[in-house]
DNA sequence: TCAAGAACGTA
DNA sequence: CGTACGTTCTTGAA
């Protein structure tokens, strides 16, 4: 029962609590993107939401542990001594959790040499001296101690945090059988294993209890010891300087010094931006609503005079509105509603004006001069909007930011992609939604042009966060190749369904005809789709040895049935490969097929943000997957044929990009005479490499080195490069040795390009693209192992990816302002496909060349491969 | 209906 | 125990 006169003072143990959530919570469930690990944070916060909530608190602080040692270990150097050590993961998530707490304005207490019970026991009995009923929230036992009339003790269940038992001193009594007070007397005698307090043997709770009853006192029981008869009584006696002992380490300080006294833990209004930002940055979604609801701080915590407030939208006609915007001086940020890729609503806005239009037949004349004006234009994803307009035969120019490319290209590892997130993130505000799961929703969505006040709001806060050098590779690259990769899409490639639907029908005879052949081998049927029915098949039939271990099961992927089939040979296993490779062939087929659209073009989308070193990614279909390796896939490629109305394919593509990158980037003499020589990569290499004439390379050797140098470029092993040649282990040390020796600046390249990455944080390509790197900190192998090599690579894939794009775009714009009909349709990584008019191809094989060539300046040239065909694989040379 | 895992296509 | 992607299928839980 609490008076409701009195003040609540509710004091938590930090420390304990979070680590049962830590444990309580699945970690995979609650890990950032970057890798840091949340449970315990979650798990604490959401405690103390709930506890807030139920118990109202008008005081509030909670204790941590500052170490392991203590006066107690400075008494006991054994006590607690048997604690496994706390996990990093677990240690990682205090100081972030005690971040956590100050922006909630919620006091956090330690001292030095002082477990967090003893700063619990000493604001209990202050608390209760100055008329608070006192709440402890512990997981400590030795907390049962500090409950009586005033103070109540909250104790979490074995199961975690979620469920807390109340112990006033009825409960304890109930449950322990002796007064609160009393309770240290009986663990003294039974002793407590997880601090490492030995108690006397065969002495449990009962009976320790019997004995405090019997005796009164534990002083008196100790000084009548030899009363006791038995076993126990031995044992007692034995044990009575342990005794004493755990009872005087078991008892809580009341009189740790503290800085500050119950009234001083008064709950105050939180810090609301404060708290946005750093759950933003633990990712916590839903626990905001929950601690602002809590803590009813929501209003009063959002400093009236720096709100921004909204402006009205003022709906017009689009010309009112095309007018509005030439006027402005600045940035106008613009946001256009489509449907179906065509625009149906279009909203404008500056910081303090917003103007909006449905998208009648009359917008695109009104617009068109402002649209394809140089006037700043800033957007959140415009490359749709760009395409839509192209559709209503606008191009839109001065794109002057897009929030999406800025977010990405500051943090390109988080899917924070949609403006509602960079809203939370950077302005720490609520992108007003309409929920979607209401009909008629109570809560308004944002007006296009709100849309676009947020967006500009947003590219003010990214502005200031982004560095010199990737704002430089926004303006510059970004920016222009998202207009570029609209006008590609908005292309898109001639695709002959007849050729593909032909092959699809041999295909489907085929693995027809493989699986039937299959089955019969075996003298069953299965689905030959089902690694799992697969697995029976092979492991337990027919008993072949069991492969490389997955998650869930054996292998049975490409590489380890070809290692199957070569120590145990059986006819199932080359028909399933074969049929594994009609059906996947097929697949893709299809599904190139069904997006061959009414134009008789398939229109891939290029993600712009879709990697996280700079790359482009291509969906709907993925056109950078099309296969090549082999002679019957390259039948595919003969589906993507030169469009009406043009003469030719070009295709185009860097030779060994990567490695040329390295030869710049470690400045290797020997591979940058590699390269300047015109003798063929690897040729050169396996030359030097096995000290023999260029004219005396095998294929073998060639095959060697070739796998080396590429490996390098993603952080190979020894044993994964042993393991693609299927050579020894030993053999491929000693290649990598050979190699180094020849090509040693390219090791120490790589070497201090992750040393350095450790330094800073991040990695840079040669144009200042910049890639975060946590996990080079982790304390786990695993993580920052793998964390390395990325690290490695991402300068590498990086900077070509920065080159490929500065080619693209300038070719697009040479293209342009030549006035050729020429137009680029695909990327693929180090490859352009162009599609050439009549009559153009010696003026944009002139350009293509030129602009790939040129479009970095390195150590060593950038070789380009043309070709011509009348449809993709004839393209390819 | 959804998410995870396995498999496999490309640079 | 080699980087970066996207798609398809199966499976088991919801």
């Amino acid at each position: 029962m609490t008076d409701s006169a009195k003040p609540t003072l509710m004091v938590i143990d930090g420390h304990s609590l979070a680590y049962r959530a830590f444990f309580a919570l699945p970690v995979e469930n609650f890990t950032t993107k970057d890798n840091q690990h949340t449970n315990a944070i979650y798990g604490f916060l959401s405690m103390l939401v709930n506890l807030i909530k139920a118990e109202q608190p008008t005081h509030l602080a909670i204790a941590f542990d500052t170490s392991r040692h203590s006066f107690r270990t400075d008494e006991y150097p054994e006590y607690k001594a048997t604690r496994s050590e706390t996990p990093q993961e677990f240690r990682g998530q205090i100081p972030l959790l005690q971040d956590c707490l100050a922006a909630m304005s919620i006091p956090v207490l330690t001292k030095e040499g002082i477990e967090a019970d003893d700063i619990l026991a000493t604001l209990s009995k202050q608390g209760v001296e100055q008329g608070y009923d006192v709440l402890i929230v512990s997981g400590d036992r030795d907390s049962i101690q500090l409950v009586n009339d005033e103070v109540t003790l909250l104790y979490p269940n074995v199961q975690g945090v979620s469920q807390l038992k109340r112990y006033d001193p009825a409960t304890v009594e109930e449950r322990y059988g002796v007064r609160p007070e009393q309770y240290p007397d009986i663990a003294a005698l039974v002793g407590e294993t997880s601090d490492n307090l030995p108690g006397v043997p065969k002495v449990g709770e009962k009976t320790a209890v019997k004995w405090l009853t019997q005796f009164g006192t534990l002083d008196e029981l100790l000084d009548r010891a030899d009363e006791i008869k038995g076993v126990v009584g031995g044992n007692l006696r034995d044990h009575i300087d342990d005794v004493r002992r755990n009872r005087k380490l078991n008892r809580l300080l009341t009189d740790v010094e503290l800085p500050v006294a119950p009234g001083d833990l008064a709950v105050t209004p939180i810090d609301a931006q404060a708290v946005r930002d750093i759950f933003a940055r633990l990712e916590f979604r839903t626990l905001l609503p929950r601690v602002f609801e809590a803590v009813g701080a929501g209003e009063v915590a959002d400093d009236p005079a720096s709100a921004v407030v909204m402006p009205e939208p003022a709906e017009v006609a689009p010309s009112d509105l095309a007018a509005w915007a030439v006027a402005q001086d600045g940035d106008v940020a613009v946001r256009i509603v489509t449907q179906n890729g065509t625009p149906v609503r279009i909203g404008v806005a500056t910081t303090s004006e917003l103007r909006e239009s449905d998208w009648t037949d009359a917008a695109p004349e009104a617009l068109r001069d402002w649209i394809e004006s140089a006037s700043p234009k800033v957007l959140h994803d415009a490359k749709p909007q760009v395409k839509a307009l192209l559709r209503q035969g606008m191009r839109l120019d001065g794109l002057a930011y897009d929030t999406s490319l800025a977010g990405w290209l500051l943090r390109p590892s988080f899917p924070d992609k949609t403006l509602a997130d960079l809203v939370e993130r950077y302005l720490g505000e609520k992108l007003p939604e309409a929920d979607p799961s209401q009909l008629v929703p109570e809560t308004e969505g944002a007006t296009p042009s709100q849309e676009a006040w947020f967006a500009l709001r947003v590219a003010d806060a990214l502005r200031e966060d982004i560095p010199e050098s990737v704002n430089t590779v926004l303006v510059d690259i970004e920016l222009p190749t998202l207009t570029t990769l609209a006008d590609m899409e908005v292309a898109g490639v001639a695709v002959s369904h007849d050729v593909l639907s032909t092959f699809s029908g041999e295909l489907a005879t085929r693995a027809d005809g493989l699986a039937q052949e299959a089955f019969t081998s075996i003298g069953r049927e299965f689905n030959l789709g089902s690694p799992k029915q697969l697995q029976e098949v092979l492991f337990e039939d027919l008993q072949l040895p069991k492969t490389r271990k997955t998650k869930s099961g054996y292998s049975t992927d490409a590489a380890a049935l070809a290692d199957l089939q070569e120590t145990h040979p059986h006819p199932f296993l080359s028909l399933l490969l074969q049929h594994r490779e009609a059906t996947k062939l097929r697949q893709i087929i299809e599904s190139l097929d069904t997006a061959i659209g009414d134009d008789h073009r398939v229109h891939t989308t290029y993600v712009q943000t879709g990697s996280q070193t700079g790359r482009l990614s291509s969906t709907d279909p993925n056109l950078q997957n099309i296969p090549v390796r082999t002679e019957e896939s390259r039948r595919i490629r003969s589906a993507f044929q030169v469009g009406e109305g043009y003469e030719a394919l070009l295709t185009a593509d860097y030779s060994q990009i990567e490695m040329r990158i390295m030869a710049h980037l470690s400045g290797d003499e020997g591979l940058i005479e590699a390269f300047n020589s015109g003798e063929d990569l690897h040729r050169f290499v396996g030359a030097r490499v096995f000290g023999v004439d260029p004219s005396e390379v095998t294929p073998a050797m060639r095959t060697k080195v070739k796998a080396m140098s590429y490996g390098l470029v993603y952080g190979l092993s020894a044993f994964g490069l042993s393991k693609q040649l299927r050579i020894e282990q030993s053999e491929a040390k000693q290649l990598m040795v050979e190699y180094f020796a020849r090509f040693g600046a390219v090791r120490d390249y790589l070497r201090a390009s992750v040393m350095k990455a450790k330094e800073v944080g991040y990695t840079e390509t040669i144009f200042g693209r910049r890639r975060p790197f946590p996990d080079l900190a982790s304390p786990n192998r695993v993580l920052r192992e793998n964390a390395e090599r990325a690290a490695l690579n991402a300068p590498i894939q990086g900077s070509a990816a920065d080159i490929m794009k500065i080619a693209l775009l300038h070719i697009h714009d040479d293209l342009r302002s030549e006035k050729l009909s020429s137009r680029a349709l695909l990327q693929i990584h180090d490859e352009l496909v162009v599609e050439v008019a009549p009559g153009e191809w010696d003026a944009v094989e002139r350009v293509v060349r030129k602009r790939m060539g040129d479009a970095a300046d390195l150590r060593v040239p950038l070789d380009v491969q043309v070709g011509r065909g009348a449809d993709w694989n004839e393209a390819a040379h």
